[in-house]
DNA sequence: GAGTGGTCTAGACCACGCA
DNA sequence: GCGTGGTCTAGACCACTCT
């Protein structure tokens, strides 16, 4: 089952550390020469797995002080959610999948360029919306090539992170990717689907994510009211 | 005048290398090994360099096969824009002054959380629009504590990039940040800035720009104009 | 099989913070 | 002055691509 790297393997202990609140906000990490002697790596590694955790936003580093855990934020793939207002410590965040995984074309405008195999595989389409305190937040179309993801359109994506199950399941480890943002204008679909008028502004965004699976990555085209809750990520 | 670590300096050098053109979009840069040797400076000091370039965009990697440069394309600052119609693929890039850098206070409502010691030490801000070919498209209003900066308010701006002034007359290096977007609609003030009607729809950026300069970090608030072009980044 | 990037080891010296 | 993270060395083995 477990081949994956050792900074990979730390990576994900310490992150559900952080996640479960065994390292609360504002905590200091163990040192990274106490990590690498009680995880047996060299600090190497544990300097690789907490650069990770700084890129996600999980610790900031200071010199000569350690690593601070910065956030218990819940995420939504790799951006986080961000209240605007203090009211909304508690994010209850739920997924409702719209239309399940199935196998069909590519479409011919697709907002990403192709390759040969990409489109010669087809594509698993999949379209879920993103509740924040029972309100629609996000509308997101998933578009992945059908490359080796043996039963993929008969998991039950209701609730469940999508990167946890390529993880667990496929052995596909999320290592980065692009993003495109605009502010556009609600259309009939997404006025109906967000709960909002037509015409509203709304953040709209075209993302390519890179996997650890050498050539492959997938898609996603994403809609969002940010009225009340704003999208944050690093840089 | 350079105390910059040498992974800097090779990421500097190799982007530079990358942005006029020396290796182009497409080329293999030399390999690990081969830079190590050249530059005199183990693989891992190497490798740190290039993993800096992925970030920002700059290149590729392929295991087995090298690195690929990806983009030649304008930043500005992290972000970079992203041309919707293949009509644009050059483009004029300017940057207008619309208020110098003034010392002032922060304001009451600041959108970042500051410390005791920015608060105290005062803040000088400055605006900008960025036009790309001849077209308003950001108007950024930039928030720096004013802290150890001399000679900043009367430095020239005028199409020069912040970032080179700061790393250069200041030595101080941007090494991440974060970033919430929204879209909003139009008020008067940016529709006047911008030239677009009140009510369209407009990208909103709020971004914490951290630095090499321990503990200091300053402050960005941007409106975007995403009828023609995107902002774009990595993750 | 030769060359590439990915992972990892076992050290070293430094600048910075904190007590 | 001690412990922290930041930088760096000089190796090693692996999986992968290309020919």
């Amino acid at each position: 089952m477990k081949n994956l790297p050792q900074y990979r393997r730390l990576y994900n202990i310490l992150r559900e550390h952080i996640k479960t609140g065994t390292y609360a906000e504002g905590d200091l990490l163990p040192s990274e020469n106490e990590l690498s002697i009680v995880h047996g790596v060299t600090r190497t590694t544990v300097r690789q797995a907490l650069s990770n955790l700084v890129n996600s936003g999980y610790i900031k580093k200071f010199k000569g002080k350690g690593s601070v855990v910065t956030s218990s934020a819940k995420e939504i793939g790799i951006l986080s959610i961000f209240g605007t207002s203090s009211a909304f410590k508690q994010y209850d965040l739920k997924t409702r999948i719209v239309k399940k995984p199935t196998v069909q074309k590519w479409s011919d405008n697709f907002f990403y360029p192709l390759t040969e195999v990409e489109i010669k595989s087809g594509c698993i389409k999949m379209e879920r919306i993103r509740l924040v305190n029972k309100m629609p937040v996000f509308y997101e179309a998933t578009f992945l090539p059908n490359i080796n993801l043996p039963r993929f359109c008969n998991r039950n994506f209701e609730n469940k992170s999508l990167f946890e199950i390529l993880s667990r399941e496929y052995h596909i480890e999320i290592t980065g990717g692009n993003q495109r943002f605009s502010a556009i204008e609600a259309d009939a679909f997404i006025s109906k689907n967000l709960k909002i008028k037509i015409g509203s502004p709304v953040l709209y965004l075209e993302r390519k994510i890179e996997t650890s699976r050498n050539g492959y990555g997938f898609y996603s085209s994403l809609y969002c009211n940010t009225d009340i809750y704003l999208l944050a990520g690093r840089f």
